[in-house]
DNA sequence: GCAAGGTC
């Protein structure tokens, strides 16, 4: 603190905490609680206390009050407020002011009145770039009717007398570049939700028929930064599991049971998806089963408590503990917060201050009846039972980890959630400072026939941490002893087959994994995200697990299908990095959102153009109404000629909103025939020339316009043009602008098609190619937004280029050849495997959605088994082992070709089912 | 009727 205050006269300074409880206390601990008074302000939390100080020399009469937490909020100007007052893509640009809400007039007041009264202003909000945001909105009120006050930022990131009273003796000035960071977000958050939220309700609301039970309330399609990469997770994860296809694996399991107990050995090859391959594996184990003991290993091992306790892994355990949601989770853990139970439950901190009293935490536990004798063992020394608790790595500087701070054996006015989560606090703040628990683990390997299986046997020496944190387990097991070359016979030895499972819907906890890892929301906001999946009907929880609705579904389909990763978390991340840089001084505030609004704006505009893709999209799942939601486009048009694919209508010429030309089957969402024009027309008339060539006639000719700059030399700007398939000149300048036909009557939506974004339907000629390449090279210009300074790579509207889960899905879909589903009936599908083991190999497949079933291999269906496509000598993963089918008469051969066994089951020679189905497999002695 | 971030 360079700057002394008025000399030796007492001073009058005004100190303001982001929240009522950190003014009481940091108030309490400056005053010793001497002297402190507490008196009303204008709002009934924020009380304002005031005690004498010395800061620096200097005698202070303090005077201390709270806002709760961000006193302003942004919106645009009043005649942008209203949904049908202006286009959505004003939003972009529409004036915007910062205004204290009404709810916090009442906070505004309170500072008004004592900043009149007071020389310095101290600012004691959190310490983050929020904290930082929110002083400066406390400056702007403050200074507002005292432009004398000086001000001053107090740095502290825990609630611990010391440090307190160090951060009052160092003030500093706030971070304007901190608060800009904040600024930066807000509006980009503002900006890009509200756009697209109004963007797709005015869209889409209107014309589909949706059935939510909105409770009266208008439906809201909102677009939101966090929300939508949220949804994005339960999508993708949706999409994983639909496009799994089950294959089959066969593993060989050995057990030894002996007086002292079972050992299960695993073979340690895990599985093989060949099944001929294992089976002569299997055989050679079965006809010489002496198993030979080749290792034996004891070693002891630890199993460690958890890190101290932070807000993501509060709501993630009381998630997988008691399947809590997390925003009932938040919202039981501030109760206990707030009549003092658990310390402040938004925290990133996951590592206790080495000046924390970790002792008296544990000592307040003693008198508990079911947790209290262990509360009193760890205070023992004699019990070796504490330990000091692990550093997770994390700290917002602002608060501790959650942990209990007072006492309570269950108060009477708690429900089951309040003394569930008061226990996991408590159970999981005295694991944290035990030991962990020790283990005595042998592992086994064996030997048969060649192939290596292993054991794992464990007894839990000491529980230690255990015994208190109930929530987790360690798994033991006592199999029998066994020395170094030792010889037996296994007690059963089975061929087992399984099939590969798609991975689970994502969790709760899985889900704010996902979000945690790329940044989405912070600790305070993750559960609200997730839960206005729900409330916007985007996603449903069942058990305990987030499954996309429909809606939800068709959204992110229609932005996949339009190539953006707007439901990808890189856009989110993108915009924390520029923070960070504001926040640092590397990028200036204005420089940032002028970058990252162009290029929203620019993706804004081509998603209005591209429309019809999330039109296409929900049509997949909703019934049209008779209204157009605002989509005027396949309205009225210009007959060109009869649909030659639903034959049923006409095909009609129309122009576009933005300005360009389609022609496009009348009978529009029924049939989806389409014919993209090139984007360097200006002007199209269908005339009443007939083409002479094209049939089915009559197909009208069309004069077009072209616009000079946009078509190569050597083309004409005037060109009367067929569209039927006739006219070279119409074909060239379609390939160049990568516009055409496309029949979508039969085919839902996927991926681009032939469908040129119309930031591709100006492509420069061939000449002009690599001149302009090395002139963008040059000023690194952004295919995507045009805008310079970027590459297409760092623009915030990423295209997505990477579409594992839709060119899984389209994948999935290259069979040809129909077979009722053994479960539902439906047709199924020929399809080819694509994995390791079975690349190549054609299998049926269920077709129907919500089915999926993996019917069978082709080549395991008796009629073709002569042909089957897997030749004589597919190899093993054994080298020399190799084994197969021989192509004629079905009889499984080594890889020298001598016969091995019949088709029959080699365990009992039935013939009417493999060794696999034996009811005799296994051997037991 | 829209975002996300604070906190009560």
């Amino acid at each position: 603190m360079a700057a002394r205050g008025g000399g030796g006269r007492t001073i009058r300074v005004l100190n303001v905490a982001e929240k009522p409880s950190v003014a009481k206390t940091v108030s309490g601990i400056l005053s010793n609680n001497q002297g402190l008074r507490m008196r009303e302000g204008r709002s009934r939390y924020n009380k304002i206390f005031e005690f004498n100080y010395t800061i620096q020399g200097q005698p202070c009469q303090m005077m201390f009050t709270s806002v709760t937490g961000h006193l302003m909020e942004i919106e645009f100007e009043g005649r942008y407020r209203k949904w049908h007052s202006c286009d959505p893509v004003d939003l972009f640009e529409a004036p915007i002011q910062k205004h204290v809400p009404e709810d916090k007039l009442d906070i505004r007041r309170t500072l008004e009145e004592e900043a009149r009264k007071c020389q310095w202003l101290v600012l004691w909000l959190d310490c983050d770039r929020e904290g930082e945001n929110i002083a400066f909105e406390v400056v702007e009120v403050c200074s507002s009717v005292n432009s004398q006050l000086n001000i001053w930022r107090a740095h502290f990131s825990s609630l611990i007398d010391r440090e307190i009273h160090q951060a009052v003796q160092q003030l500093t000035r706030p971070n304007q570049l901190f608060s800009d960071a904040v600024d930066v977000r807000q509006e980009i958050d503002l900006r890009i939700g509200a756009s697209f939220t109004r963007f797709q309700t005015m869209l889409l609301k209107d014309a589909f028929v949706f059935n939510f039970p909105t409770d009266g309330r208008n439906l809201v399609l909102s677009y939101g930064p966090c929300q939508f990469p949220t949804l994005g997770f339960v999508v993708e994860r949706y999409w994983e599991i639909q496009a799994h296809e089950p294959e089959e694996f066969w593993k060989i399991q050995c057990s030894h049971t002996t007086d002292e107990g079972t050992a299960n050995f695993n073979w340690m090859r895990g599985h093989l998806f060949d099944y001929t391959c294992a089976v002569l594996l299997y055989e050679m184990c079965v006809q010489e089963p002496i198993a030979t003991v080749t290792k034996v290993r004891q070693q002891e091992k630890l199993k460690y408590p958890p890190h101290p306790l932070n807000t993501i892994e509060l709501e993630k355990r009381a998630s997988r503990y008691f399947r809590m949601s997390s925003e009932k989770t938040m919202k039981v853990a501030e109760d206990l917060y707030q009549s003092g139970f658990i310390s402040y439950p938004r925290t990133e901190t996951d590592s206790f201050s080495t000046r924390t009293d970790l002792h008296i935490l544990v000592q307040e536990q003693q008198a508990h009846p079911v947790w209290g004798p262990y509360a009193q063992r760890l205070l023992d020394p004699s019990s070796g039972l504490w330990r000091n608790p692990s550093n997770g790595g994390h700290d917002d500087k602002a608060h501790p980890p959650i942990h209990p701070t007072k006492f309570s054996p269950g108060e009477s006015g708690w429900s089951e959630d309040h003394k569930k989560l008061y226990e996991l606090v408590v159970r999981h703040y005295l694991a944290c400072v035990s030991q962990p628990a020790v283990g005595a683990e042998t592992t086994v390997e064996i030997d048969i026939a060649g192939e290596m299986f292993s054991a794992l046997g464990r007894t839990i020496v000491a529980k230690n941490y255990l015994e208190v944190y109930r929530f987790e387990s360690w798994g033991g097991s006592l199999i029998p002893n066994y020395t170094f070359g030792q010889q037996f016979t296994p007690t059963s030895l089975t061929l087992d087959s399984g099939i590969t499972r798609p991975p689970p819907l994502l969790s709760e906890s899985d889900l704010l994994d996902c979000m945690d890892k790329a940044g989405i929301g912070t600790d305070a906001t993750m559960h609200d995200h997730i839960k206005k999946l729900t409330d916007r009907f985007y996603a449903t929880k069942e058990a305990s697990h987030f499954k996309p609705t429909n809606l939800g579904e068709a959204l992110v389909m229609g932005y996949d299908d339009m190539g953006y990763e707007l439901w990808k978390p890189y856009l989110r991340s993108m915009m924390e990095e520029d923070m960070k840089a504001v926040s640092v001084g590397n990028k200036r505030k204005d420089d940032v959102l002028a970058t990252c609004l162009q290029q929203m704006k620019a993706c804004f505009l081509d998603a209005r153009v591209n429309k019809v893709k999330l039109f296409q999209a929900l049509e997949i799942f909703f019934d049209r109404t008779n209204r157009t939601g605002g989509d005027d486009q396949h309205n009225h048009g210009q007959l060109v000629r009869r649909c030659d694919v639903c034959h049923d209508s006409d095909l009609v010429l129309r122009k576009k909103p933005d300005g360009k030309f389609m022609i496009g089957c009348s009978a529009y969402p029924q049939c989806r025939n389409v014919i993209w024009l090139p984007g360097s027309i200006s002007e199209a008339v269908v005339t009443q020339t007939v083409c002479n060539t094209c049939t089915p006639g009559p197909v009208f000719k069309i004069e077009f316009t072209f616009r000079r700059l946009e078509i190569p030399p050597g083309f004409s700007v005037h060109h009367l043009g067929c569209v039927g398939g006739c006219d070279d000149v119409m074909r060239q300048l379609m390939e160049m602008s990568g516009s055409g036909h496309r029949n979508s009557s039969t085919t839902p939506a996927r991926g681009r098609g032939v469908t040129a974004p119309s930031r591709n339907n100006s492509q420069p000629n061939q000449q002009q190619q690599p001149q302009r390449q090395q002139q963008q090279q040059q000023q690194a210009t952004c295919s995507f937004c045009h805008q310079t300074g970027h590459s297409s790579s760092d623009c915030y509207s990423l295209t997505s280029q990477n579409r594992s889960a839709r060119s899984q899905r389209a994948n999935s879909n290259n069979g040809d050849s129909p077979l009722p589903c053994t479960t539902c009936g439906s047709p199924c599908v020929l399809k080819t495997a694509n994995t390791e083991s079975n690349r190549g190999r054609k299998f049926y497949s269920c077709q129907s959605q919500g089915c999926k079933f993996f019917v069978c291999w082709e080549d395991s269906i008796p009629t073709t088994r002569g042909g089957g496509s897997r030749s004589a000598t597919t190899t093993s993963r054994r080298g020399g082992r190799g084994g197969g089918q021989d192509g004629g008469n079905g009889r499984f051969v080594s890889a020298t070709g001598d016969p091995v066994s019949g088709r029959s089951c080699f365990i009992c020679g039935d013939p009417s089912h493999f060794a696999n189905a034996c009811p005799n497999r296994g051997m037991r002695n």
